[in-house]
DNA sequence: AAAAATAGATTACAGGTGTAGTCTTAAATT
DNA sequence: AATTTAAGACTACACCTGTAATCTATTTTT
């Protein structure tokens, strides 16, 4: 699995937003939330492709970038890692945490029954 | 939040299995599973000890460690932080992609319903 | 008592990370 | 045409991390 910093992958979740992008759409998307200079956010383009995370083509002298990943894919990675490091591979017992610390929601209620239902028609 | 690194984390957690606890004893159980070096371990403890995750006490020339924390609180902590970032703090999308990819055994859809059905006890 | 083992403290060192600054070159502006 | 701007390339640098090795002082062992 590609290995991304925090900060790479903040860069190309703004590239996820909409893409292929230039670099400036991508440092105008961030400008927001963050207060990276612009020449941060460029170095960390070039880390994430040097990563194989982004490909980008030419444009006269602008590149074009594009992720070389769907996000939910890094995403559903990223979390099986997790829950193997910190919940031996369990899912149940992370939402347990997060029920007995109150921290679900009926909506979360909701949307999990959701799940879980679906996941039932779909074992028929 | 105390930030600490995979290899922290890994040691830490040895000493979660049963405390407190002695450098030796660490290294102990993490022989099984690691190939790190003593000196390596008790690096980590020094770094653990000054990130605030630990702390000891002497007996003759050795040191008895017990964490600062527990693990569940912990690894709620983390669980939060890693939602946050990766699906704006809700948790039902990060079920619904291990759903998606057929990463779900019936068992972890009973305890899942187990979670929700105590949850729910809970509200009345 | 001398030597060896061992505990923790200190030092090491390469690669990753956050956060830019400088250099080079080509395009845009005056 | 000369100058300014702006894109990407390259360089920088401190702190974190993984992974120990060396130093120092105290116990054990012989």
């Amino acid at each position: 699995m590609i290995e991304l910093s925090k900060a790479e992958f903040d860069v190309l979740d703004a590239l996820w937003i909409n893409y292929p992008a230039t670099a400036s759409q991508i440092i105008e998307r961030l400008s927001d939330d963050k207060q990276w200079h612009e020449k941060t956010i460029k170095t960390l383009l070039g880390r994430l492709v040097k990563k194989g995370a982004l490909t980008f083509e030419k444009e006269g002298r602008q590149y074009i970038y594009t992720p070389c990943m769907e996000r939910d894919d890094y995403t559903l990675k990223e979390s099986q890692n997790f829950i193997e490091r910190f919940f031996s591979g369990r899912i149940a017992p992370l939402v347990s945490g997060f029920a007995k610390s109150e921290q679900l929601s009926q909506q979360d209620i909701n949307e999990l029954k959701k799940v879980i239902d679906d996941w039932e028609k779909n074992q028929k």
